[in-house]
DNA sequence: ATAGCCAATGTG
DNA sequence: ACATTGGCTATG
């Protein structure tokens, strides 16, 4: 080939090169090039097809994320394969990267250096992940290089070789602890439409849940051959538990015949989901296709394990999750690369499971702080598999009890449709629930005083224990002080952006947490009142305490380290914390959820909607009211949240969530971003930051030093914890090795969605300025970040 | 990041 | 005259 003699070239490229420094030191270019003469020498002629590899290098540099290429020697002309892992030298230094692809020439005017070796030929990267990487660094404002790390897991060599169907996948194994360690809690953000080529439902936005017609076939990748059942669009499947849904038949028909259908599903309360999410599975390998379901924690993961060995049969999908070790992992996650299996399960990283030829991503209660993924470039599961859902053309189906007002959003734009059961339907699955506020009964009753717990509250437990297992839920204490009004409770809103108004540790007036103002004359807008008062609840619930209330009844207590899975159908009080509620034989006969006001006096945006979806988690862990099954969740009644979990409707509440974020410019109405770190660091990006007309700036506010900024660990015990020591949830923000920079400081950049693409590159361009000139102190840019405060 | 180059500074 | 250090630049 001509072009490859051309670019191989060695003096033209070498002229090149040493343009700078020729008049300066013609003695110095010159033993380079002898340098690098003896080096391609060392190494031989390049390849003679595709001379040229194009390297995605681990640098963590945002100004130098783009490819670099690389000649091929010819001793690698065979193994250095699209997608595999490289160590090339970089600036120097040598450097791992991924091949992304071989070529013919390069652009690139100056000399190639060689690869130097390749780590494996296995093709780790495939075009459909190195896309899809690449799309989700571009959405968060981060580098592919992040990205990659999220999305490939470390390599472990014994993996690659003991390979093959005789080892071949185990399906299970998902015997791991509960996932530890700092993780943010809060939302992501989710919404392919606006940045994508439009693909899917053409028609207007408003699906109703009876919608027959689903989207177009797909328009995916070429069908890729592999094991398991052939691709014929075949019978009818089973609609099995679907068949409670009016949407739902419609739904696993669509995948079947291997099409694109896209939903909200809002799932019925009870122990069946895990079945419906494997049939849905099942309905998708039907036609041929893989399946991806992510959930957000090992014990979801079991149950996907089980539904998925009965929908499937065994050795048909792997589970994928931290708890593994860095052998077993890499092992499964080979069998997925490979296409050996076709349906991968696992929590958050599997999200980027290289699944073949995906017809399904399936995401289970988006809500769940778990979903968003703590390192940078900070992604969301819900928002990493839209996209994947959408370039891919697989279906999708966004799950959970309760529903985000990012899925609201999603049906909104026409995205997704709606699948829900009817109301009868639902109120034969939901237990009875009833609330009652906790000043009122709390004061009369003196047993409920001593248990304290109001004494509807105490009677649905004692009720309960009669006939079964008994859920209390308790949730963790130790927020950040919000404010309501003093006379309606109505929540403290900034007068001028809207933020949560919350008191700071050191005292003084209620400040705003977004803008950081404070507002003397603020008025509730609701009654009037002009002033405020702090949510915080003083009381700790221990497990103690219901012991002596009920004594003779075993307690049982789970949560962080002691997360309890599964308890028989005996009579048992189970004290969890959210998140961490066993499962009981046969269901609950009753729940009891506590301090309804911690959770919602969290000065969170998404206070309302946490609360509920915690409620409905656990409420659905209970029998039918038919059966028995009774809930008392110690609330006002006459909050819209409270009336929601008492009447099932999460979708009303959904609606009116997302009704209210668009109202005041809130996400998921608007693209909201966040820049933190040293205040000066923050400036200078902020100087640096050629935002889009559109975008305006809240703050800059300075990060008091104790503030909670992440939600460190939430499954932890707060049962156990009587006099409320013990370790406490929050962690201080380390105020910086960097005197000269300032305190920590957080902005908020706010644009609405039709600017998220250049919102998103102006940020990223921001950070490459900034890596370039080598500007001290990092600013940690989140998309979508997953707690506004 | 960091290797490499160059200029300026320090030392014998 | 030479070594050392610090700033600057590009990274294939």
């Amino acid at each position: 080939m001509a072009q490859e003699a051309d670019q191989a070239d060695p003096p033209r490229a070498a002229r090149a090169t040493r343009v700078r420094g020729a008049s300066a030191s013609g003695a110095r270019g010159a033993s380079s090039r002898g340098a690098s003469a003896r080096g391609a020498r060392r190494t031989g002629p390049p390849a003679e097809q595709l001379p040229v590899a194009r390297i995605a290098v681990d640098v963590p540099l945002a100004h130098l994320d783009r490819p670099f290429d690389y000649l091929v020697p010819q001793r690698l002309a065979a193994s250095a394969v699209p997608g595999c892992r490289v160590r090339v030298r970089f600036a120097g230094q040598l450097t791992s990267g991924y091949l992304l692809e071989r070529v013919a020439a390069s652009e690139h005017p100056g000399r190639l250096a060689y690869l130097e070796r390749v780590v494996s030929p296995e093709p780790v990267l495939s075009p459909e992940i190195a896309a899809l990487a690449r799309e989700v660094a571009d959405r968060y404002a981060g580098t592919l290089a992040d990205v990659l790390r999220l999305a490939i897991p470390p390599r472990h060599a014994g993996a690659e070789t003991a390979d093959g169907p005789s080892a071949g996948p185990r399906p299970t194994g998902t015997a791991d602890g509960p996932p530890g360690g700092p993780r943010l809690a809060g939302t992501g953000n989710g919404q392919p439409p606006e940045s994508g080529p439009r693909r899917g439902p053409e028609s207007g936005p408003r699906r109703g849940p009876e919608s027959g017609p689903w989207p177009e076939p797909r328009p995916g990748p070429g069908a890729e051959p592999g094991p398991g059942p052939g691709p014929q669009a075949g019978p009818r499947p089973e609609p099995g538990p679907w068949a409670r849904y009016p949407a739902g038949p419609a739904f696993l028909a669509a995948l079947a015949q291997g099409r694109a259908p896209r939903a909200v599903w809002s799932a019925l309360p009870g122990p069946r989901w895990p079945d419906e999410i494997a049939t849905a599975a099942a309905a998708a390998v039907s036609a041929g296709r893989g399946a991806l379901v992510v959930v957000p924690d090992a014990r979801d993961l079991g149950l996907i394990d089980r539904a998925l060995s009965r929908a499937l049969g065994p050795g048909q999908h792997v589970c994928l999750s931290a708890g593994l070790g860095p052998a077993e992992r890499y092992r499964r996650w080979l069998a997925v690369a490979r296409g050996t299996v076709r349906v991968a399960a696992g929590t958050r990283a599997a999200m980027f499971a290289p699944v073949r030829d995906l017809g399904l991503v399936v995401i289970w209660d988006d809500g769940d702080d778990l979903h968003a993924e703590p390192r940078a470039p900070y992604p969301h599961a819900r928002e990493v598999l839209a996209l994947r859902a959408h370039r891919t053309g697989a279906g999708a189906l966004i799950g959970g009890f309760a529903r985000t007002a990012e899925a609201a959003s999603l049906i909104n734009v026409g995205w997704a449709a709606a699948i829900t059961a009817a109301r009868p339907t639902v109120r034969g699955c939901a237990p009875q629930i009833q609330a009652v506020g906790a000043d009122a009964e709390l004061a009369r009753d003196e047993a409920a005083r001593s248990a304290r717990m109001p004494s509807l509250a105490l009677r649905t437990a004692r009720a309960g224990l009669a006939r079964g297992p008994v859920l209390v839920q308790v949730p963790r204490r130790g927020y950040v002080t919000a404010v309501a009004c003093e006379n309606c409770r109505a929540p403290g809103r900034c007068t001028f952006c809207g933020g949560p108004l919350a008191l700071e540790a050191g005292g003084g007036p209620a400040r705003c947490r977004w803008c950081g103002r404070t507002d003397p004359g603020w008025q509730c807008p609701a009654c009037g009142g002009t002033r405020v008062r702090a949510l915080v609840t003083g009381a700790g619930r221990t497990a103690e305490e219901l012991g002596r209330a009920f004594p003779g009844t075993p307690v049982v207590v789970s949560g962080g380290a002691t997360v309890v899975a599964a308890m028989p159908a005996s009579p048992a009080l189970v004290v969890a914390t959210p998140g961490a509620e066993p499962r009981a034989d046969g269901g609950y006969a009753a729940a009891v959820l506590l301090d309804g006001w911690v959770l919602l006096g969290r000065p969170s945006l998404r206070a309302a909607e946490e609360a509920l979806r915690r409620w409905l988690n656990a409420a659905a862990l209970v029998r039918p009211g038919a059966s028995g099954g009774a809930v008392a969740v110690v609330a006002e009644a006459g909050l819209p949240v409270v009336q929601a979990l008492i009447r099932w409707d999460p979708v009303t509440h959904a609606e009116r969530e997302l009704a209210e974020r668009e109202a005041l410019r809130f996400p998921p109405a608007v693209r909201m971003a966040a820049l933190s770190g040293q205040e000066r660091a923050v400036a200078g990006f902020l100087a640096a930051a050629v935002l889009p007309p559109e975008a305006d700036v809240l703050g800059p506010i300075e990060l008091d030093a104790d503030a909670p900024v992440q939600d460190r660990h939430r499954r932890t015990p707060g049962a156990g914890d009587t006099a409320g020591v013990k370790e406490d949830n929050v962690f201080s923000v380390d105020s910086g090795a960097d005197e000269a920079l300032g305190p920590q400081v957080r902005a908020l950049v706010r644009a609405p969605r039709s600017a998220s693409i250049p919102l998103a590159a102006a940020l990223r361009a921001a950070q490459a300025v900034r890596s370039a000139r080598k500007d001290p102190g990092p600013v940690r840019v989140q998309l979508d970040p997953a707690e506004l405060i």
